[in-house]
DNA sequence: ATAAATTATTAGGTTTACCTAAATTTTTAT
DNA sequence: ATAAAAATTTAGGTAAACCTAATAATTTAT
């Protein structure tokens, strides 16, 4: 009985990796989850996506249907929330306790999120102390696969003269995270939409007394709260 | 060039636990690590153990005579001694930490050891307070793979009337762990030789007012400092 | 409605890391 | 010294997770 269950919660990485990615696929757009959507999050070829969706498919942990993408069962986002749930645990933890910056933290925890063990979890989680949001703003599942609400206003839904407070990213590449650092923009930052270009919708937005530029496609990945 | 370097540095997990385990073999018994003790401690079989073997001798991580065994080069002997530092690092940090019991790290610890990043094992390092020994008195290698003495005398060495402090175990088993947290043994546990039977070898300890009897085999694989 | 372009699947290969069974080498016992 | 026993290696096979090239289905554009 105990083997059992172990053998079903038992997966590799590579199939964890794809539940994580499906997981957050899903929620950019509805209906089921492309192919070559995945195959360019994974960086792996559209062949051996195919692959292992019927492999995912024949444990159940997504549903499949032949060229129409796939989306995740509830055994199948139930273990996906884990894997989100341990990636942002360990990089809490690795900035608040060991000094990583927030843009080095994403490939140790790429690789963290894989080690298994419930009791590691929850006493990291209570080690700590409960966190609710990551380094990067995002929402932490708690053990039941809940997540606190996440701030979900993005700085180009802002009208001009509107003031907000910096609560997340979206795109979380290092090199994003890291122009975000050069223009001091962080998690709680205060910020007012001075202007809004009309033929880009690129804004200018003051920070600390500055006036910073961006483009619509920073201020679509930045999350804040009015 | 650095693509060159991280290639160099790239063992798979299976080679790590490999290299870990000739590693441990060859403080054992000089001359050459044999196959079946690898497979032994590894839990494989013969014919895969003899395949990986070729393998680390072609990565020059092993020096490996056909028949005779193998023994670790110096460029494997230092990956060893990465491997053992990160797992000893990380023991050190779920007993201390996250409330592990130090009979129930070793599963956990065998996981986290083959996380690759550099900057994570000196700040867990750090974090930690550059911990001498792990749970188990085992000796963590420092950064530059250098070991601190090791208590090296064993419960089994001491004369009746003799008095020592327990410094660490050789067996690191779940059932061994377990026998001496029933007993009450532990890093820095005061004890006595009472009596030793010179038929089995076996001897009665006293600690804490108790009187214990304790096997050769037990006692063999206790060290301590007198 | 067809043709072209795009996307996805299948077929056939590779490498790693296991396995079993058979063959070979070394060690031990007579 | 030879035979039996034990240890090791080789041969041949499997599953996971990738790949490229060829084929098929779907979507888009004319
Ligand atoms: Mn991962
Ligand atoms: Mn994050
Ligand atoms: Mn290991
Ligand atoms: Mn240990």
């Amino acid at each position: 009985m105990y083997i059992y269950i172990l053998f079903e919660i038992m997966f590799t990485q590579s199939e964890e990796n794809y539940l994580k990615a499906i997981f957050h696929l899903q929620q950019e757009v509805e209906g089921g989850v492309s192919t070559s959507g995945l195959s360019e999050k994974l960086k792996t070829k559209a062949a051996s996506v195919t692959e292992m969706l019927k492999r995912l498919a024949g444990k159940k942990l997504v549903d499949y249907q032949k060229y129409y993408g796939v989306q995740l069962t509830d055994k199948g986002m139930q273990h996906a929330l884990l894997i989100v749930r341990k990636h942002r645990l360990w990089e809490y933890f690795l900035v608040e306790c060991l000094n990583f910056n927030w843009d080095e933290v994403h490939e140790v925890a790429e690789q963290l999120e894989h080690i298994r063990s419930p009791k590691l979890v929850e006493e990291l989680d209570l080690f700590l102390g409960r966190p609710q949001y990551d380094p990067h703003g995002d929402p932490i599942p708690d053990t039941n696969g809940k997540l606190p609400k996440s701030p979900n206003k993005r700085l180009s839904q802002l009208q001009k003269g509107e003031r907000g407070i910096c609560k997340g990213f979206n795109d979380t590449s290092s090199s994003f995270l890291q122009f975000l650092a050069k223009q001091e923009i962080g998690l709680g930052t205060n910020l007012e939409v001075l202007n809004i270009e009309s033929f880009d919708e690129s804004m200018t937005v003051l920070i600390d007394k500055k006036e910073i530029p961006l483009s619509k496609t920073a201020t679509d990945n930045i999350y804040v709260e009015d």
